[in-house]
DNA sequence: AGCACGCCGACT
DNA sequence: GTCGGCGTGCTC
């Protein structure tokens, strides 16, 4: 039988290979579904790689040899067979090869490939007389008889001693043996006991939890089960038959027992021997939920605007039909619980539901909704768990024990079986895009697999996308609106202040927090409210400037300011994390007069501890919660109302539930509006929106200030006034000439590389070879550029870019499709 | 990605 | 002649 394997190798298609007939399962139909999603070791050019079954039953005569596959890996599928049109279609659409989408689908560790080992030849002892010195490896493999693969494939690249080692190959004192590695991660399993049912029954009526007398025990269990227990033996029967009433397990895991009896083993051993207790190896789920969760009990009543929403929701979840819609419901409206909602009645249709977040931290929020509602049907799965935690989630979800995946971006791939909801929170969120290599959009990704599964995908925000907006406002979403909070809280009062007004007074010893601010935190304080205070900027000062020839320190590696960082002592560049001692001199002049420019976060920190000696204050930022835990630590003391005040960066900003925060103040509303990035605007409106809604959550209403130097500026003044709809307008008026998303989509090629020249050669020809092939097909797309990209060069590599404008998405996609095969002409870098 | 193949310069 | 550098192309 020929099979269709995706092998976790940049190829851009599948290969088939044959599977022996006696790898055939009888009764697994003819449909292959026992075969696809299960993972195969195959033989690939001269080693062995980790391939995924697509599908099966591909009989007809091929020009090539096909070969067989080693093994299979598994006894099981890892995925669904529908969500292989999914993977390839995020294969084709990304550029991606098919089997590295798969493989970052997967919890980490489970592909194995064949890696090289050297091992001691015949002639090996040659070695201690050739030379005398033995180097480290040549010690090891004398000692050991064999290297290990890390070692091996260190040592080979090493020109030096590749060489060496080639030699000895050759001469027979070194093999070459190719050996597979299993899988890093698998499952865990718990040896528990349980008392046989028949005793069982039998203990039952004579069993007190409160007993404590073990001479009385023995007697009473010996009459009941008819035999002469040992005073150890009903000791064991008690403690498991206790254990198991307060877990309301049958199955009672040995750890525990052993808690309460450390000697169970032997007494355990011998019931386990007449028959009265049974043994049994247990699959056990590490638990990655860590700290207790908050419980969030079901509300009895929904808001009016909770019950209408919903009433346009569940005749589309009943329907299983693709049906996507955009929940635009201000911060605070409660899209939460029309979320736990939604998935209710999914449940209630023998469906499953996935929960997307932009971020690990809203995971935690949102997973406590879950979990309060749904219990142990919820499974996590995001960048904070372990390799394992995520193994174990991920089995669970796949096996059909955990119904609901609550998760950040990566959680689109989670493997349920058949998902009949998908929401994706705070849609708007830039957290769905990033990084990688394989650059998807979670969000989009999000509506594509719910295409794929006939679902229905709720994208929610305060502050859509404008391009979800668009869909809506077209009709390719429903738009669902909630524009009042729960329980008719208002939405805050938000006063801007105008930062280029002189105060008069103290001229040139301004600090960063204004005088109607400063007020107003002192009178929250003294009233023993909670405040936040938003700067988007990190460190303390944006640069140092030479006050000689006005030049900023820059990085060595990036063209860029470095920031000054903790009490000044170090500056730090942001993008690739190369740092210096501040007592440097200028790269210009060597002057050693240099002034820190541009206030950061923890100025502001200092500024407000110098203020408000007496208050709480902490800090929220990138560097201060470097850890999950850490993030989550502050947090929880921010809900409980420890802190008074909190700084931050846009890190407080997102989506969090803080009852007790009266007053948002943003330090400086206009950062991101000089960006170069035709989304500046509805960013700065996001995140100010975003923030403004940690104010007046509780049972007092809140309030916010905006200081700016631009108060006209209508980013600020539609968010001032709680107005998405105009700032949709005008975004969509600016937007159209010229023209960018959503009137037009939108791809940027980026070169990059080592050598400056280089790059700018390569972008102008590559300007060249795209508008050739504009004009040629006659399409509409126009090409702007090349120029150097945005940040000109990070990490030592310069990087230009050009931007590939088109009303038609398949035209671009054709355009990128002509590049990637043509990119032979780039000597270095890399296109996306 | 990793590996072979092939072309070219350097060196025994 | 031969070794090994690197650019090119393929892997069922």
């Amino acid at each position: 039988m020929h099979i269709e394997v995706a092998v976790a190798a940049p190829l851009r298609g599948s290969l088939t290979y044959s599977c022996p007939a006696e790898d055939e399962t009888p009764g697994s139909g003819k449909d292959g579904s026992f075969f696809i999603g299960r993972r195969v070791l195959v033989p690939l050019g001269r080693r062995k790689v980790t391939g995924y079954v697509l599908s099966t039953g591909l009989e007809e005569e091929k020009d090539f040899v096909v070969k067989r596959i080693t093994k299979f890996l598994d006894e099981k599928p890892l995925f669904h067979a529908n969500m292989v049109p999914f993977f390839k279609w995020v294969a084709e659409y990304y550029h991606y090869p098919p089997g590295l989408v798969i493989k970052a689908a997967l919890p980490a560790g489970l592909a194995p490939k064949s890696v090289k080992q050297l091992v001691a030849g015949k002639n090996v002892a040659e070695l201690r007389t050739i030379s005398q010195q033995l180097e480290s490896w040549g010690r090891e493999l004398l000692d050991n008889g064999v290297i290990s693969g890390a070692e091996t494939k260190k040592l080979l690249k090493d020109t030096v001693t590749g060489r060496e080692i080639r030699k000895h190959i050759r001469k027979k004192r070194i093999l070459v043996r190719e050996t597979v590695e299993t899988d890093s991660i698998r499952e865990k399993y718990e040896t528990c006991c349980k008392i046989d049912s028949a005793a069982r029954d039998k203990i039952e009526q004579v069993f007190s939890e409160e007993e404590t007398d073990f001479g009385s025990l023995q007697k009473q269990y010996s009459v009941a089960l008819g035999i002469t227990l040992k005073l150890s033996e009903s000791k064991v029967l008690f403690y498991l038959q206790k254990l198991c009433k307060q877990s309301n397990h049958t199955m009672v895991p040995f750890r525990d027992l052993k808690k309460h009896y450390p000697s169970a083993a032997r007494p355990l051993k011998s019931l386990v021997g007449n028959g009265i207790v049974i043994k049994a190896d247990l699959r056990v789920y590490r638990n990655p939920f860590g700290e207790q969760l908050s419980f969030f009990p079901r509300p009895g009543e929904l808001t009016s605007e909770q019950s209408r929403v919903l009433e346009q929701l569940l005749p589309s979840i009943r329907s299983k039909k693709f049906t996507p819609f955009l929940l635009h419901g201000v911060t605070g409206c409660g899209k939460t619980e029309v979320y736990l909602r939604a998935a209710e009645e999914t449940l209630a249709m023998g469906r499953d539901v996935l929960v997307l977040v932009p971020e690990i931290a809203l995971a935690t929020q949102l997973e406590a909704h879950f979990v309060s509602r749904f219990g142990d049907q919820v499974v996590l799965q995001h960048s904070g768990l372990t390799k394992a935690e995520r193994f174990d989630q991920y089995h669970k979800a796949l096996s059909g024990k955990a119904r609901i995946v609550v998760g950040a971006r990566s959680a689109l791939f989670a493997p349920l079986p058949d998902p009949g909801l998908i929401v994706v929170d705070e849609e708007h969120d830039t957290g769905f895009k990033q990084d990688d290599s394989f650059r998807y959009h979670g969000r989009d990704m999000a509506v594509v697999r719910a295409r794929n599964h006939d679902a229905v995908v709720i994208l929610g925000s305060a502050t859509p996308s404008i391009t979800s907006y668009a869909n809506s406002v077209s009709g390719k979403y429903t738009l669902l609106s909630m524009k009042k909070r729960v329980a008719d809280k208002p939405l805050p009062e938000v006063t801007i202040v105008d930062l280029n007004r002189d105060t008069g007074k103290k001229k040139g010893k301004k600090g960063i927090i204004r005088s109607e601010l400063r007020a107003r935190l002192k009178q929250n304080l003294q009233m023993k409210n909670q405040s936040i205070l938003l700067l988007n900027r990190r460190g303390f000062s944006t640069s140092l400037i030479c006050r000689d020839c006005g030049t900023p320190v820059q990085c060595s590696h990036c063209n860029v300011s470095l920031t000054l960082h903790k009490n000044r002592d170090h500056l730090l560049c942001h993008y690739c994390g190369f740092s210096l001692s501040a007592k440097t001199v200028c790269f210009e002049c060597r002057s050693m007069d240099l002034v820190p420019a541009g206030f950061g976060i923890e100025r502001v920190e200092e500024e407000v501890r110098g203020l408000f000696p007496e208050a709480v204050v902490a800090r929220i930022d990138s560097d201060t919660t470097a850890d999950r835990r850490q993030f989550l630590r502050l947090l929880r003391k921010m809900q409980d109302g420890d802190i008074d005040i909190l700084i931050g960066t846009q890190m407080v900003a997102k989506g969090h539930h803080f009852p007790g925060v009266t007053l948002v103040g943003i330090v400086w509303a206009d950062g991101g509006l000089s960006m170069p990035d035709f989304r500046a605007a509805e960013k700065t409106f996001q995140l100010i929106t975003q923030v403004t809604g940690r104010a007046g959550r509780g049972k007092k209403s809140g309030e916010v200030i905006i200081q700016t130097m631009r108060p006209d500026h209508y980013a600020i003044l539609y968010a001032q006034q709680h107005q998405y709809e105009l700032l949709y307008q005008q975004e969509m008026q600016l937007r159209r000439s010229p023209a960018f998303p959503p009137h037009v989509r939108l791809v940027a090629v980026r070169i990059e590389g080592r050598v400056e020249q280089e790059v700018q050669k390569t972008a102008i020809m590559t300007g060249r070879f795209l508008r050739a092939g504009a004009e040629k097909h006659n399409t509409g797309l126009v090409v702007l550029g090349p120029a150097p990209a945005p940040l000109d060069k990070i990490k030592d590599r310069y990087r230009w870019q050009l931007l590939l404008k088109g009303k038609n998405s398949d035209e671009l996609h054709d355009m990128v499709v002509h590049l990637d095969k043509e990119k032979a002409d780039l000597l270095s870098g890399d296109v996306g």
